[in-house]
DNA sequence: ACTATCCGATGCAAAAAACGCAACGGGTAT
DNA sequence: ATACCCGTTGCGTTTTTTGCATCGGATAGT
């Protein structure tokens, strides 16, 4: 879009930190990209930029313009895909912020489904913790976030939330099998395969292990939600996850039940997107597909 | 501001209805218009004019266009404001869509102690029905609206509500003012000075004549509450207003009392905007001294 | 303290975009 | 049939934008 070239500049600008290096982002001279800047600011009345001797930054008045440019750039998009929409064709593209545990089998699927009968529409799939998951929608880098557990829930307005209980994961051959009720004492008998501080399900385990007045302390910690799946078939461990990330029958070896709720209640998986915006056609669409998929996954 | 000129010639077309006629009120040649429409179109991916014989006439997407170019028309205005405001100016503008109760005494003085505070902060005042109250919201050509009964409620998100009774106006020597409880049945027979029925005035009568088996047959039906005011003065008739319009002791010759709430629940007179949007400081500011009046209003 | 470097800003000429003028073809109302 | 109003287009002119060369200032490294 030609028209707003002038904000394209000025992202630009702002990405690479000075005039001379975005001119060269964006094929231009720096004193024709200078100018440009300039002139901007005496439309808009104030200057955007702090000049510092190593380059530009955006100065507090400059922050409100960028959340106003990515907004109309977006909200452009927007209209765009509804025009396409009206039009009878079905493109677009969704961005999903989500959490691990959504990888290994409910976005494919659900992403699949949806191609099938959109193939026009394309996807983006950005992993984040929860707290980075909130920052993507209210930056506009995302449409929607699917998160264990957010943090903030300023900005972020809920479209469906679906209980999930924490569930240990374990080798077949663990005694942890055998118990009628699993119960968090028990699995802190044994060696300890957490996810690190930012992820829901090790917030939910920290507090249910204060209430009982105790700490943990993990053998391994890591980011990776599928290191802790195959890392309790080589070491007698038990790992945590949700069931939305686990399937029963689909990794050999390894097994998961859920903790008992006496312990802890279930987390909240939620589907969300930035709080007043109306999304573009194909990821409102999308949105409704994961609706009702968790639905019916909760009902069962 | 130069680089959304393209939104303004097309809102100058669909204004005007046809190039020729647009671009006189643009200063610009037929044909310039003309190529400005042609390459925005082409960039933007769909055509966004029908064009007829007569003229120019949006299609839907240019409808979905325009709602888009408004937002961000609104929304720039929005972050200058906010721009001016953390510059330690208070500038700006608001636009505020009210009913005529407002006009002789509420609206005066909010925005005379507004603008003792900001003298640089300029007002617009259009007097609506409750319905185009609303519809001015949607169109962003009102920031605020202040409206007795709204009607429809959707893209609207309530301020404030401040609960009003509807009063019976008349004149000092009217037996009316003699009745410890004045009740509607007292009032239906007089002659009956109404206002017309886009008015919540009007609504809420209709709805307690209703249920009464009555019907309202009004003597004079007008749509200035002024006249109903001076009217009650000249024959002896009834007419109908909320108090927050009405002065105990300003206008020579006339009285006023609330109506039994046996007879009709109070209104409520709401103060609102369009929902999901963010207001321009002076506007937020301003709603901000409304609500507080309001409520110290309602407290007494 | 000094120099090399990187920065934004500006004067001036060239290139690009926007514009005005005139004219064309098509539809409508009289 | 005619007059009128519409959107559209070719072409020469005007305005705006860009590139090049250069200036002055602030910093980092030596």
């Amino acid at each position: 879009m030609k028209y707003l070239r002038t904000f394209e500049l000025i992202e630009a600008v702002v990405r690479a930190g000075s005039i001379r290096k975005a001119a060269e982002d964006t094929n231009l001279t720096a004193s024709a990209l200078n100018r440009r800047i300039q002139s901007f600011e005496s439309e808009f009345g104030w200057p955007v930029f702090e000049r510092l001797p190593r380059g530009m930054r955006l100065n507090p008045a400059g922050e409100l313009l960028m959340q106003h440019i990515r907004a109309q750039k977006t909200d452009l998009a927007r209209v765009q895909s509804q025009v396409a929409d009206l039009s009878g064709q079905r493109r677009g593209h969704v961005s999903v912020a989500c959490s691990q545990a959504l990888l290994p089998y409910f976005l494919p699927r659900q992403i699949a489904i949806y191609r099938a009968a959109h193939p026009g529409v394309t996807f983006t799939v950005n992993v984040r913790d929860r707290a980075q998951a909130e920052r993507d929608l209210a930056a506009f880098s995302s449409d929607l976030a699917l998160v264990f557990e957010p943090v903030h829930l300023v900005e972020f307005e809920v479209l469906f939330a679906m209980p999930q209980q924490v569930h240990a994961v374990f080798s077949r051959g663990s005694p942890l099998a055998d118990k009628t009720e699993l119960r968090l004492s028990d699995c802190l008998r044994h060696k300890l395969v957490l996810p690190s501080a930012a992820y829901g399900v090790r917030h939910l385990l920290e507090l249910a292990a204060m209430r009982r007045g105790q700490t943990l302390t993990p053998a391994l910690e890591t980011e990776s939600f599928e290191l802790i799946r195959h890392y309790v078939t080589r070491e007698q461990a038990v790992g945590f996850q949700i069931p939305i990330g686990l399937n029963a029958s689909a990794q050999s070896g390894i097994a998961h039940r859920p903790l008992s709720d006496r312990d802890m209640p279930p987390g909240r998986l939620l589907l969300g997107q930035m709080k007043g915006r109306t999304l573009p056609v194909a990821s409102a669409k999308f949105a409704q597909q994961l609706t009702a998929a968790m639905a019916e996954k909760s009902g069962i």
